[in-house]
DNA sequence: TTGCGCGAAAGGTATGACGAAATGATGTAA
DNA sequence: TTACATCATTTCGTCATACCTTTCGCGCAA
């Protein structure tokens, strides 16, 4: 463990000082805490704040202004954005909507549009999937098969089948939500990854996916995307159980 | 006209220089002449480059890190990040696609996912639209049928009916999705606007969304589903027949 | 009331200097 | 010869300071 825990895929690019006036910021604007419409406070005192020069602070604002989160005017001021314009599919937003506690509101959100999209991409990927393809999702599905036993790798592998739906499907867009996506669902397992599954829970699992995958292989579309339907429907089955475990042990104040 | 050109809704709150240096940069990057691995030349050359100091360079850059098209690393350098981690939902990233040719292609990838989005949009607002969004969709198809004669304003109220839809389905996402998307598209028939549909094509536009409209206020989410497939498909295909009779002009040179 | 102009406030840009990290070469020991 | 440790170099990271540019809002005048 080099880092203080940074899962893998983070490396955003973003270190040092700078990132931890981004994150503080950030964070507190995806918190709340400062609500849409309202002023932060100006270049010199936010540099005070962090104890960091004008400099870090401007080049901090000016990620944050990318990702939509804020408007910057001269004169005028840094004010938050409204949250339509926030850069939703941003990995960095996600994240910190499930470091701020939102997470849960978030993936509801996210497994809706999985419903939606999965099996459209799995109906794509059984017409579009080239040879090289098909290849990662038949090691995904023989990994899954042999981590029955690894909870983590079991995961893992779970997350690259998805992913290489997604690629198969040839639709750009589709990826990058893919990844966006994998991303944030990696990091929330993470938390909870008890997801305490029966060892046959899993074993239908893998027989679900490895139904997708022939469907795929054998270019019937149609049964590609109900399959995938059924499985994202699993996993929200057994993810919803997992929250409702997950809120008794603390308060239940959503929202 | 004061600036270039400036399509209205583009204060992405990044003025002046560094906005030349975002741009430049930017499309050079989106438009391929700069490969994914490749490197950007250091900041003091940058710098000569665009006659700019190394703070506006360092600036922009951030906000290119932001945006995932280049990773910026010490000692190493900057250099463009694989396209998968380009966040391409971005509207100035798919604008920059359109103003360097790639536009036709990725209009098409849109398409596929206004397919497969909008529909399941539709039948979430049968659920679940509120009253000020039953009325916003109402308020769309009049202003349609009110602007049939008006190319301009019968864009703009199509297009505000189906970002009603997608805020109708009460997904942040799908919202998102539909804003940075209908920005796109907005842009893209500016240009092409001529999109010579006879009126009666237009009456018969009016009379699906209306059907659409119908649907979600009675409820009836597989048919308002349905409907909007059509609806999708229809556009689609006269977005094709208009594409086409422009390649025509131009050299058949595609991707 | 309306219009114009001016001053102040906040971000925008420019320099120059130094810090920090990562790479690759260099050197040393096994 | 090979493996490993060390160090110099390169490039981004941060800081401090000065000055420019834009825009808000107030006050004065028509």
């Amino acid at each position: 463990m080099k880092d203080t825990f940074e899962p893998s895929g983070s490396r955003s690019s973003i270190r040092g000082l700078q990132k931890t006036v981004i994150e503080g910021i950030g964070k507190t604007i995806v918190g709340g805490k400062i609500k849409p419409g309202e002023f932060l406070p100006n270049e010199p005192e936010l540099g005070a704040t962090y104890n960091v020069s004008r400099t870090s602070i401007r080049e901090s604002m000016r990620v944050l202004s990318a990702k939509g989160l804020v408007e910057i005017r001269q004169k005028v001021g840094t004010r938050v954005r409204e949250v339509e314009h926030w850069n939703i599919f941003d990995s960095d937003i996600l994240r910190w909507h499930h470091e701020e506690g939102l997470g849960d509101a978030v993936m509801l959100d996210l497994i809706e549009m999985r419903q939606i999209l999965e099996p459209a991409a799995a109906r794509l990927a059984a017409s579009r999937a080239n040879m090289d393809q098909h290849r990662s999702l038949k090691a995904a599905i023989q990994t899954m098969h042999d981590q029955l036993d690894n909870h983590e790798g079991f995961a893992k592998a779970d997350l690259d089948f998805h992913l290489a739906v997604y690629a198969a499907s040839q639709n750009p867009f589709l990826l990058q939500f893919g990844t966006v996506v994998g991303d944030f669902l990696r990091r929330v397992f993470m938390i909870q990854q008890e997801a305490v599954r029966g060892r046959e829970s899993l074993e239908l699992d893998v027989q679900l996916h490895n139904e997708v995958y022939e469907a795929i292989n054998r270019g019937d579309g149609q049964l590609a995307a109900d399959t995938m339907l059924t499985v994202v429907l699993e996993g929200k089955n057994s993810l919803i159980a997992a929250l409702r475990s997950d809120a008794k042990s603390t308060e239940p104040n959503q929202r």
